[in-house]
DNA sequence: AAGCTAGACAACCGCGTTCCG
DNA sequence: TCGGAACGCGGTTGTCTAGCT
């Protein structure tokens, strides 16, 4: 529901001066940042107080830092791995960091550097990866696909190992390769979340199934939390990989955890089941975070101790675990080259 | 020097969720 | 229980600026 104001009233626009943010500070200092509806009123300023929290929380509350680490960097980029593009959450475990920030520096320049390397930034796999499954879902034979449908990728490719770089802005538009919200997805994402927190707030108890293992998906959607949030697509074979990275990881021994928990099949899952996931659901409030009233909001707002499990647990099965000692996307091309070498095909179509 | 373009960042908007009377 | 208000998040758009032609 909008507030009013930003209809009715005629409110100012744009850039905000320094009287502006002079107002703002000196009401949060004296009020906290509650009811932000009835800032303008007392301020007097001709802000929506949608606008008048926004500029507090970005510029207003943080220090203002611009420059992003090597360190930084890497984390948004897993972290976008395993979660997809919750901002927010990502923001979160950067100190200083608005959500605004860290998604302006991932349009701007994650995704490029992305592209640029051969890793599609929406899926996180490398672009021959994605041929590869372009290949696996028709009866197409190998070489027209490769040559028809994935010229772009193939570029894609050739120029993250030192090709034309400026092509790839282009590439990357028209690629547009968002995967498919086929509702197993959904339903994937959905499991391998519950499941990496699982991992970390009740121990490494669990065996992973064959299922997860071969990283395909095929289950029918679980629930309506899961379908409904549309970001859950963009993260959806990276979350659970990155969940099957995580179970590889667990000694033979604690076994006593099955995925079968939460192979959750609509038709013919038990009412338990549904249940299951429901109250997992609830009880950290994972996916959604927590949403309280009042001053401290802003800070509380999903700093839910599981939400940070599920940080915790994506890094931790994240592929450039600090062990490995190469970077995130220094490991997917290194995987990447070996599969191009596997599958010499995939070189041989000319370029445009 | 002027116009154009692309990049970076700030701000806005729509939608879903939560709160509260 | 319901409906309106408030809020947060993520996507999109707007604005400014630096670099290029």
């Amino acid at each position: 529901m909008r507030p009013p104001c930003c209809f009715k009233a005629r409110m100012d626009r744009g850039p905000w001066s320094e009287e502006e943010d002079a107002k703002i500070l000196d009401h949060v200092a004296k009020h906290g940042t509650g009811d932000w509806t009835s800032v303008p009123k007392k301020t007097g300023l001709r802000r929506c107080g949608r606008s008048c929290r926004l500029r507090w929380s970005n510029h207003l509350k943080a220090e203002a830092k611009h420059e992003f680490s090597a360190e930084e960097e890497d984390l948004v980029i897993k972290l976008h791995a395993a979660i997809g593009s919750r901002w927010a959450i990502i923001a979160q475990q950067l100190p200083g960091r608005t959500d605004n920030d860290v998604k302006n520096y991932w349009n701007t320049k994650l995704k490029k550097k992305l592209t640029e390397k051969g890793i599609d930034p929406v899926t996180h796999r490398p672009f021959s990866q994605i041929l590869r499954d372009y290949d696996s879902i028709g009866g197409i034979p190998t070489q027209s696909r490769a040559g028809s449908i994935s010229k772009e990728l193939k570029n894609a490719f050739y120029m993250g190992r030192g090709g034309m770089g400026p092509y790839n802005n282009h590439i990357s538009q028209k690629m547009a390769l968002k995967p498919e919200p086929s509702e197993g997805c959904y339903s994937l994402d959905l499991l391998a979340q519950l499941q990496a927190i699982k991992l970390v707030t009740e121990g490494p108890s669990f065996s992973p199934s064959p299922f997860f293992i071969n990283g395909s998906c095929s289950l029918p959607t679980a629930s309506p939390s899961a379908s409904s949030s549309s970001s859950a697509s963009s993260s959806s074979s990276s979350a659970y990989s990155a969940a099957t990275a995580a179970a590889q990881e667990i000694p033979s021994t604690h076994n006593s955890f099955s995925w079968s928990e939460f192979l959750i099949e609509e038709a013919s899952l038990p009412h338990t089941e549904h249940a299951k996931a429901s109250e997992f659901l609830a009880e950290g409030s994972v996916l959604q975070g927590e949403t309280k009233k009042g001053d401290e909001e802003e800070v509380h707002h999903l700093h839910h101790p599981s939400s940070d499990s599920f940080i915790r647990a994506c890094l931790q099965a994240s592929p450039s675990s600090p062990s490995s000692g190469s970077s995130f996307v220094e490991d997917m091309l290194k995987r990447d080259g070996d599969m191009f070498m596997a599958i010499p095909e995939l070189w041989e179509e000319p370029l445009y």
